[in-house]
RNA sequence: GGGGAUGUAGCUCAGCUGGAAGAGCACCGCCCUUGCAAGGCGGGGGUCGAGGGUUCGAAUCCCUUCAUCUCCA
């Protein structure tokens, strides 16, 4: 990468702003992950505010003033961020936010004051080129500015709701005015931009630093409360602060020539041979792409997979949008995935998780970019074949268009680029008049969140009394008091909170405990254990239950159930290294379920694994748990666990402690989740099956202790069964039901043969049996046949010895009447149609039937109508000919 | 959550308005060739994604469901 040429690097930009804050009292949190777990009405943390959301809200902490670097991620949704990225210099889908944080502290004065410090004393910005925005109704910030700060009046702008009114992040939460620093980078980056035009401030004037002001909660219905604890909450993102300061000291033009972009583009430069600087289009590209390998390698790293819905497929529409833009600088092969090693080296520094991730992260890039291609390449022959049909015209209209967008995901500005090629023209007012239509489809068909009220009461017992306290390590049983009781009448079902409990709710793949909660001497059964709310456990009974909140209850485990649980989710952590040290290191889970009886773990691999190299990995658990290790948990810090090297997913908060559960130096994961003491107590373990579930996904099951030899029990009777059925040794089973296998084939194409042949030499297609009809000799016959694929064949077979007949013949298979007619060609021209003469026969005869006008078959209830219709045939297919 | 599409041999796919499940590649055997490549002949392999229904008869029509792809939210 070289050396770089900036005296003041994003790398010191991070740790003099957090060093800033950390000296005015803030607590250092490092970022939250880029999929908020804990958030489900965000796809994505949008800003660095996100995983402070409760905190306005009141939930306890140990802090009332935070620092913090959040990745975050834009892609679609509100802001429509996606396709602006790589058109305007200032918009990224991925991008760091420094942020300084006050949950019910300081206010306006101290952080306006402290940005203002930062900027001129630490970084030492030019003062007069700096601008400020305030909130059009809020005179309090103005004054700070003016008399605190001695801030110039005339560059205050008062801007309206759209540029000072912020958040909620999100359908609901913290939101309220904002005061915002603006940088002047001078009249000729953008001569349509007036002076002091904030408000419209392009290229020219850019928007640095957001000083938001919580002091509202918005309700999801959009109403406004006062928020029970407002504080400050400012953004800035890193890219921009980074250009700023670099583009002071050497005149860089944009956020791409910072050393934040700057060694990826030279790269993508290498790759695609286009120089950069060169042409405003294909910069353009350029951007967009080093843009989106940046998104998708943090996303990736947070094991997020692309897919078809949800999260995923917002991934993906990044990643073929990136691919897309390939095409356009000559790359048209997959290229995104080499940009990574790239994207690591710059972003290592600050994110060291990532060395371990990069392998993994460019093979599924690697995997989608084909996947992409192929989609695109299956598209050719439908593409080939609308132009051709529309050679005429030479234009596609709406349809067309929309059927390619919608179902076979053909991008339009492809399309529009292959129209251009051959001469065609879009009818895209009509395409997007479709387009509109679908949208409010997918609005109607959206219903609404039933469960609102459930998840408002749940979240109310957390901010009251906080996370539930869980006792199951120890005990299986306890006493505790009720927080909530919550009926849901739509499912017949009751949901009972307590403080504390020994049920372990499902999480981490491990299944809900059952059990019994006891009131008053009345026994009421719990199906299932749910984190409804994130560290919420509730009891899920079905049944309507009513117990006064503040009663005391017994709650109780269903032990025996637990106890399989602790020996199949111990075995799942067991089967994780051992496939670690037998397939590779880089080996991830990617989803597990531990049940009562059996176990599942999914992980990434390519390609399926020998059954022996199965055995190998069975047999290193087994080893494992015959050596009857102690299993160890203990709590720590999350930085003192990644340290002793445990593995784990991306799902922990950081600054907990977190639990790590270990196998002496065999295993060690981050993990809440029950274990059994010693590995002994396992007693065995048998792999089920190992498939593919996903493109790159493999799944084995396996069961351990008693449902291992239940297991061994069934197979063990079926083989006995077949034993005693066949009347060999277990050892020969396999050979004997070959050989069974292979004489009854044999035999059963002899028999056919047979019975054929006996037909056709008891049935010989004699003149006797001919009569004339319509200028065609007309031979009909019944016969008797044992199956159905047999008449087909005799019926050839007559064919093929008297081409000229029109043939009539009536089949008695095992007791079921069938009937086939067929004419030959010059029958067929003299207005015969076997399909319409088989009908009509058959519906003489209570049946139906049908063919072409030279062989139709048909069948019909019963055979004893054989003999009329042979003797009534001209009667009966007179209509057969009027046609 | 709402649309659209696909699911047939190990792989890639054909199969029309219902009427004996097919092709190419791959595989196995034999022939040709000193060997390789190629060729010739023969062969094995399918619960037509799953479950219902209509029908004398369903890969094909209808309903339900699952998986994959795709668009919208």
């Amino acid at each position: 990468m070289g050396v770089c040429k900036y005296s003041m690097k994003s790398f010191d930009l991070r740790k003099l702003y957090v060093n800033f804050f950390k000296e005015k009292g803030h607590t250092h949190v490092a970022s939250d992950h880029l999929v908020p777990h804990k958030d489900p009405t965000l796809l994505f943390t949008t800003a660095g505010m996100v995983p402070f959301k409760p905190l306005y809200m009141g939930a306890p902490t140990d802090y009332t003033r935070a620092v913090s670097i959040q990745k975050c991620l834009r892609a679609g949704g509100k802001g429509g961020d996606l396709e602006l990225v790589g058109k305007t210099l200032r918009h990224h889908t991925f991008f760091e936010m420094l942020g300084n944080f006050s949950f019910g502290d300081y206010f306006k004065e101290e952080a306006i004051c402290w940005a203002w410090d930062f900027f001129t004393s630490v970084l030492n910005l030019p003062v007069d080129k700096l601008w400020v925005s305030v909130y059009k109704d809020d005179e309090e910030s103005a004054k700070i500015w003016i008399n605190k700060v001695g801030f110039p009046k005339e560059r205050i702008c008062y801007l309206g709701d759209a540029d000072n009114f912020w958040g909620p992040a999100g359908q609901s939460g913290a939101c309220g005015p904002c005061s915002e620093i603006h940088i002047d980078l001078g009249e000729k980056r953008d001569p349509s931009v007036k002076e002091g035009d904030l408000e419209n401030g392009g290229e020219r004037y850019l928007e640095l630093w957001n000083l938001v002001f919580p002091q509202f909660d918005q309700l999801e219905n959009g109403d406004r409360q006062p928020l029970p604890c407002p504080g400050i909450d400012t953004g800035m993102g890193l890219e921009r602060l980074t250009f700023v300061m670099q583009h002071l000291e050497k005149g860089i033009q944009n956020n791409y020539q910072t050393d934040l972009f700057e060694p990826l583009i030279e790269e993508l430069s290498r790759l695609s041979g286009i120089n950069y600087s060169h042409k405003v289009e294909t910069d353009n590209f350029m951007h967009a792409i080093v843009d989106h390998v940046r998104a998708l390698t943090f996303c990736l790293a947070e094991d997020l997979m692309p897919s078809n819905e949800g999260r995923g497929y917002v991934l993906r529409r990044i990643l073929r949008r990136a691919y897309r833009f390939g095409e356009k600088i000559n790359l048209r092969e997959p290229f995104l995935h080499q940009l990574v090693p790239c994207v690591v080296d710059i972003m290592k520094g600050a994110y060291p998780d990532l060395i371990d991730v990069q392998k993994r992260v460019e093979d599924i890039i690697l995997l989608e970019e084909q996947g992409f291609q192929k989609t695109l390449d299956q598209c050719g022959a439908f593409l080939e074949d609308i132009f051709k049909k529309n050679e005429d015209t030479r234009r596609l209209s709406g349809p067309v268009i929309f059927k390619l967008y919608d179902t076979y995901g053909f991008p339009i500005d492809m399309l529009s680029d292959i129209a251009l090629e051959k001469d065609f023209s879009l009818d895209l007012d009509s395409f997007k008049s479709l387009m509109n239509d679908q949208k409010k489809r997918a609005r109607q068909g959206w219903t609404g969140e039933k469960k609102a009220d459930i998840l408002k009461k749940m979240s109310e017992v957390f901010s009251d009394h906080g996370e539930t306290i869980f006792l199951g390590y120890e005990n299986l049983e306890a006493e505790a008091k009720v927080l909530a009781v919550i009926k849901d009448l739509s499912e017949k079902q009751t949901y009972i909170v307590t403080d504390e409990t020994p049920f372990y709710a499902e999480s981490g793949g491990q299944a809900g405990d059952k059990g019994f909660v006891t009131f008053n001497g009345n026994k009421y059964e719990v199906c299932d254990t749910k984190q409804i709310v994130e560290g919420i456990s509730s009891h899920i009974c079905s049944e309507e239950i009513d117990i006064p909140e503040g009663s005391i209850v017994t709650l109780e485990i269903d032990k025996k159930r637990r106890l399989k649980l602790m020996n199949n989710h111990t075995a799942t952590h067991l089967l994780q290294s051992a496939l670690k040290k037998e397939l590779g290191e880089d080996i991830r889970q990617a989803g597990s379920l531990v049940e009562e009886h059996h176990l599942r773990f999914d992980f990434n691999y390519m390609g399926s694994i020998p059954i022996d190299v199965l055995r190998v990995i069975e047999k290193k658990v087994n080893n494992i748990i015959w050596s009857n290790i102690a299993v160890g948990t203990q709590k720590t810090s999350l930085s003192e666990a990644k340290k002793e090297g445990a593995l784990s997913f991306f799902n922990e908060k950081y600054g907990d402690l977190v639990r790590v559960v270990s196998v002496a130096d065999f295993s060690k994961e981050l993990c809440g989740g029950t274990h059994v003491l010693s590995t002994g107590d396992i007693g065995f373990f048998k792999i089920l099956s190992e498939s593919s579930v996903a493109a790159g996904i493999r799944r084995i099951t396996a069961v351990t202790g008693e449902d291992a030899m239940s297991k061994f029990y069934e197979y063990e009777k079926q083989v006995l069964d077949l034993k005693h059925l066949l009347k060999v040794e277990p050892s020969r089973i396999f050979e004997t039901v070959g050989d069974l296998q292979k004489k009854l084939k044999d035999s059963e194409s002899a028999l056919k043969k047979m019975s054929l042949q006996k037909v056709l030499s008891d049935v010989r297609p004699l003149e006797d049996d001919v009569f004339s009809y319509k200028e065609m000799s007309v031979w009909a016959k019944v016969i008797d046949l044992q199956d159905k694929d047999a008449l087909k064949s005799f019926h050839d077979a007559i064919r093929a010895r008297k081409p000229e007949w029109v043939l009539l013949i009536f089949a008695n298979v095992k007791g079921k009447a069938q009937i086939i007619v067929s004419v030959p060609e010059n029958g067929v021209k003299l207005g015969w149609h076997a399909g319409r003469i088989v009908k009509a026969l058959a519906k003489h005869a209570g049946g139906g039937g049908g063919g072409k006008p030279n062989v139709a078959q048909a069948g019909c209830k019963d055979v004893k109508y054989f003999p009329t219709l042979l003797k009534d045939f001209k009667t009966i297919t007179l209509e057969a000919f009027s046609a």
